[in-house]
DNA sequence: CGCTGACCCTGACGGC
DNA sequence: TGCCGTCAGGGTCAGC
């Protein structure tokens, strides 16, 4: 489900019910997800003053005094704010953060892609390898064109390895492509400093926008039902294959790229 | 070192 | 109605 402007939707709408709220007690209903929960998870966090609730690339992070909670969505991962009565798990319900005034952090997650660790010194090795966040000012278009010189990769590849810079998922990837106007499988090495001006813009742009979009139904977030509203934004090529690019009106085209759907239109993409 | 492809898992959906 | 194949927005890792 998430992309990098959905977990930060959800960052924005966990965070003023839980922090400054002390957890009260911790429930496990599965041992694994993508990697294994700690098993002392409740132990680790009862009595503890959750401070802020943070994000790393699409890592939130639950930062305690002794240390942190990563949570990671994966593809369909979600959480869930809830109040009293609190409603019975469902299936793929696999861990609740009971604090002390009753609130609830619940995280639901069919597909088990996601994860939830713990991590002692806030430096966990899942992070150290991360590049920079994509609306932060170091990353920029001379930092990119710097780092994609002789490399074969193709953009849109590029783009989306977290090494490089994080956050930009499959989505947004298409999109920011075809907003500068670069055909997905252009070789990294290729692309010149001009075209990674305007691609930098454009994924400033796309993320930023959907950002916005996201906060506007963050009054749902604690519904039960809630989900950020993001997914109805305005996409340009993705999902519209065969549908005319609203630039040309040429047919949107779909292919693969590293066993990932991509979308872009053959005419405005060179 | 850089790149490609396999893989982790469940659920939704379309075709027959 | 049910069965089957396909696909899905995440990321890691082995192997070439």
């Amino acid at each position: 489900m998430p992309e990098l402007p959905e977990v930060e939707t959800t960052r924005r709408g966990i965070a003023p019910h839980i922090e400054g709220q002390t957890v009260q007690r911790v429930i496990l209903r599965r041992d694994t997800l993508r990697w294994p929960i700690p098993d002392n998870l409740d132990r680790l966090l009862r009595n503890q003053p959750l401070q802020q609730v943070t994000r790393r690339a699409k890592y939130l992070q639950l930062q305690f005094a002794h240390g942190m909670l990563l949570i990671h969505l994966g593809m369909s991962g979600g959480l869930r704010i809830l109040h009293s009565p609190i409603p019975a798990p469902g299936k793929h319900d696999h861990v609740d953060i009971i604090f002390s005034n009753g609130t609830v952090l619940r995280f639901h997650d069919p597909r088990r892609f996601g994860c939830v660790l713990w991590s002692d010194d806030g430096n966990h090795s899942l992070l150290t390898e991360l590049g920079p966040e994509p609306l932060d000012d170091t990353f920029d278009a001379q930092y990119l064109f710097d780092l994609s010189r002789k490399k074969t990769v193709n953009i849109k590849g590029f783009i989306m390895n977290s090494r490089n810079v994080v956050g930009v998922g499959n989505i947004y990837a298409s999109e920011a492509l075809f907003m500068a106007g670069i055909l997905p499988t252009t070789a990294a090495g290729d692309v010149s400093r001009a075209r990674f001006e305007k691609l930098c813009q454009s994924i400033k742009l796309v993320l930023t926008r959907a950002i916005d979009q996201g906060g506007t139904t963050l009054k749902d977030f604690s519904n039960s039902d809630g989900k950020p509203g993001y997914f109805a934004q305005q996409l340009q090529v993705y999902g519209r294959e065969g549908l005319p690019c609203p630039k040309c009106a040429n047919a949107i085209s779909k292919s693969i790229l590293a066993q990932r759907a991509t979308y872009y239109c053959g005419r405005c993409q060179r």
